[in-house]
DNA sequence: GAGTTTGAAACT
DNA sequence: CAGTTTCAAACTC
């Protein structure tokens, strides 16, 4: 078979076990409904709360555009309103300037990878279509209002392109300017304006492209996320820890208990990271693969944040060198109907694809041909399900030809040896063959012919049964005589 | 919580 | 591209 369980079709088996945790490293499986409120925790001294202090206010209206949009808002920072159905998200105009040192218009897009763009007037982002919103800062605040952001703002909801997969919003702040907004119905996508040399489908949120005016700076949404959710608990934001200007400095503040929460986008929030050596800048970090700055992460020298974002930026060209699909989700939609799929395949040894070591396991998906896992159990067990008993029929017959073997020749067992990828001898030069598709289809095709011909003959069940196991057993034999006989061959020499 | 196991990513 | 090393998460005790 090729080193692939034609059990393996993707789809419905999911382990009862698999109940628990949701993938470090797989984005989660997409939301369902509409947008609802995000419920991230904030933290306390990070990046997303240095942005938040602010008094100015800005809302970010993300959706589909609906009748009602456009009007002007004023909105207090942190607050999540709803209108017109529609949530709307209220990020302080100092978020920006934390991180630009400009106040900065926003541009919201989409209800799943939401970006916030900011760009120099006349630079415009903009995109076409869709309602428009206009935000003004609130008078009331208690803090001066920059010349820009007292401009109205204007804001799009604006759908954003790729990573539909990872349903996570993400934020562009781009250096300065005014505010552009796009709706969602039919918005432009939006592309790092400025000199990266990469792909936009390939630029992972927080490419920082350059500090210039009209550079983009993409943030990932989580920090929106946990702006929410700080809100959310505390109607306004914490005005009175607003840092010094300029510091933009994302802190991730340790350790936190796992945040266990569920978000309303039935995301679950993404763990903490524990990078010691990485630096957080390789992909072996979970934030850091999923294009997320760290925050409320347990690393150490972490310098996935926007202090380091020249280096963070290397790491990320880095990867893409290596793997132009490195920041592209790991699950994608496979096969005729279209069901989730591990994009590269396992490649497990020993876990059996049983635990989450396994990432088809862990995103609790059942491994497909696209694996190179041995020993798989994580398969399929739908229609193919009786197939499958048979399948697990003859191959615990082999394994137990296998031990027997392994027994007499005292030889190691191959008792551990996949039971759906039984070797067999062969001279091949690996010495084993796998009992490949073709068997496994020809012995198949033997037990629906005889079952065929059984109902043909217009027999009885039972009779039907019976005949099709004396079938099996016959092909069963045969095959286990084909791996002694070669066996034999191989063992003398 | 320390130590071990595991498999992806990185490296050679 | 295969083999090895590094790394961090998962797991075990």
């Amino acid at each position: 078979m090729g080193g692939v369980s034609p059990m393996k079709s993707p789809s419905k088996l999911i382990p009862v076990s698999m109940a628990t945790k949701s993938p470090t490293k797989i984005a989660p499986a997409p939301p369902t409904g509409q947008q609802q409120i995000i419920t991230h925790q904030i933290s306390s001294g990070g990046a997303v709360r240095n942005i938040l202090s602010s008094p100015q206010k800005i809302v970010i209206k993300s959706s589909v555009p609906q009748p009602g949009q456009g009007t002007v808002s004023t909105v207090r920072t942190g607050q999540i309103v709803t209108s017109g159905g529609q949530q709307v998200i209220k990020i302080p105009a100092s978020q920006v300037q934390q991180l630009t040192g400009q106040p900065q218009n926003v541009q919201v897009l989409s209800n799943k990878m939401n970006y916030v763009r900011l760009v120099n007037p006349g630079v415009g982002g903009g995109g076409g279509g869709g309602g428009t919103t206009l935000i003004r800062p609130t008078p009331s605040t208690n803090k001066p209002i920059a010349p820009a952001a007292s401009q109205p703002i204007k804001i799009k909801a604006m759908p954003i392109t790729h990573n539909q997969q990872t349903n996570k919003q993400r934020v562009i702040i781009p250096v300065s300017g005014s505010v552009t907004t796009s709706s969602m119905g039919g918005g432009v996508p939006i592309r790092p304006q400025t000199n990266l040399t990469l792909p936009a489908s390939a630029l992972p949120p927080g490419v920082l492209s350059n500090t210039q005016p009209g550079s983009v700076v993409m943030i990932p949404a989580h920090y929106m996320s946990q702006l929410q959710s700080s809100t959310s608990n505390n109607t306004t934001v914490q005005m009175s820890n607003q840092p010094p200007p300029g510091t933009i400095i994302p802190q991730p503040p340790k350790p936190q208990p796992p945040r266990t929460v569920i978000d309303a986008n039935g995301i679950r929030p993404r763990k903490p990271c524990n990078c010691t050596k990485s630096q957080c800048l390789k992909l072996y970090c979970d934030c850091f693969a999923n294009g997320e700055f760290c925050n409320n992460c347990n690393c150490a020298n972490c310098f996935n944040n926007l202090t380091h974002e020249e280096d963070r930026q290397k790491a990320i060209k880095a990867c893409l060198d290596r793997n132009p699909q490195a920041f592209r989700p790991k699950i994608g939609k496979g096969g005729s109907d279209n069901e989730r799929r591990h994009n590269k395949g396992c490649n497990c040894k020993r876990s059996g694809c049983l635990k989450n070591y396994c990432e088809c396991y862990e995103a609790k998906i059942p491994c497909s041909n696209m694996c190179k896992c041995v020993g798989c159990k994580n398969v399929d067990m739908n229609p193919a399900v009786e197939r499958k008993g048979l399948m697990q029929l003859a191959e615990c017959a082999e394994a137990r030809v296998n031990q027997q073997k392994a027994v007499k020749s005292k030889l190691p067992s191959f008792s551990h040896h996949s039971p759906t990828k039984m070797l067999l001898p062969t001279s091949s030069r690996s010495g084993y063959c796998r009992m490949n598709q073709e068997v496994v289809e020809a012995t198949c095709q033997c037990l629906l012919a005889q079952a065929d011909k059984a109902e043909n003959a217009l027999v009885s069940k039972a009779q039907l049964e019976h005949t099709v196991i004396a079938e099996f057993s016959r092909c069963l034999m045969q095959i286990i005589g084909s791996y002694t006989s070669r066996s034999r061959g191989l063992g003398d020499t």
